[in-house]
DNA sequence: ACCTACCTGTTT
DNA sequence: AAACAGGTAGGT
């Protein structure tokens, strides 16, 4: 489910809910989702819901004095959700961690956010934070991550810095490869393709500077217009809200095999790379 | 660079 | 029954 856009609509709509409350229960209903490292986040106070990439890092002040502040890093991977909640109704199948959140001044007035994943591959983990507010022992991938694609180290001359290294990689595997970007996924790197009138399958070593200023430039636009219109709701994204986004009826490219290219009309194709179906325009995106 | 695994639900 | 789905980690 959860690109870069979508995680970006989840953060903007709980921020506002979630900043300046209190976790003063939190209930881990599944064993193996919810990874606290034997650290309690009970009682800590949330001031900030920040993101990097695919990742959710909610800010926690603990207030018992005893540990620095922490960090609850999310991932939702393909089907999780962050669910805010007005009222403790019986948590749905696949809830898989609940936070109950009070104001201190409004011990009486709680939300709750879920934690929702129908297919269980996203995590929840508690982590310390280390003074520059980075996340300390995160799983593997978040260390990695490349460059924030709509903030400022992302650039062409950042994509054609790589293009030796990478040279033998598929342009639809480098731009899936979170080292690269930090965000995309197989729907937005399809739809940057096609902005940007690039093969999946061109081989980095054979794009030109041109081409990857074209390419940067597809990406920023892409993801912008899909943060702008709440992120692509196919099957189970929804925001914290429970609302789906708008940017499905704007696709371009992804889930498109077989019908008309928006542009030129013709077939659209589809082919495997990288593991995952890849659609694209063969006479918009010709090599 | 390619598999497979992790899960459940939906579509073919 | 089998294939497929927005992701990533681990193995080869």
């Amino acid at each position: 489910m959860p690109e870069l856009p979508e995680v970006e609509t989840v953060r903007q709509t709980i921020l506002p809910s979630v900043t300046g409350r209190q976790i003063d229960m939190i209930s881990p209903l599944t064993p193996g989702v919810y990874l606290s490292g034997g650290l309690d986040a009970s009682g800590s106070i949330i001031t900030d819901v920040r993101r990097r990439g695919k990742y959710l890092l909610l800010d926690l002040i603990p207030q018992d004095g005893l540990h620095g502040p922490l960090i609850m890093l999310v991932h939702l991977r393909m089907t999780g959700r962050l669910l805010l909640r007005e009222r403790d109704e019986t948590p749905p199948r696949h809830t898989h961690l609940r936070l109950r959140l009070t104001r201190p001044d409004q011990p009486d007035n709680p939300i709750w956010l879920d934690f929702h994943d129908t297919r269980r591959f996203g995590r929840v983990w508690l982590l310390t934070a280390d003074p520059e507010g980075r996340p300390v022992g995160a799983p593997g991938g978040y260390d990695a991550l490349g460059p924030e694609p709509l903030g400022p180290e992302f650039s062409a001359a950042w994509l054609q810095g790589l293009r030796d290294k990478r040279k033998n990689t598929s342009l639809k595997a480098f731009l899936l490869d979170q080292t690269v970007i930090a965000g995309l996924g197989n729907i937005y790197a399809d739809e940057s393709l096609f902005a940007a009138k690039l093969a999946p399958d061109q081989s980095v070593g054979t794009v030109s500077d041109t081409q990857f200023s074209q390419l940067a430039a597809a990406v920023r636009q892409v993801l912008a217009d899909a943060v702008s219109c709440q992120g692509t709701s196919l099957r189970d994204y929804v925001d914290g809200w429970n609302r789906k986004g708008r940017f499905q009826d704007c696709l371009m490219a992804y889930g498109r095999a077989g019908q008309p290219c928006r542009i030129c009309g013709t077939i659209m194709r589809k082919m495997k790379l990288a593991g995952r179906t890849t659609c694209w325009c063969p006479d918009c995106q010709s090599s």
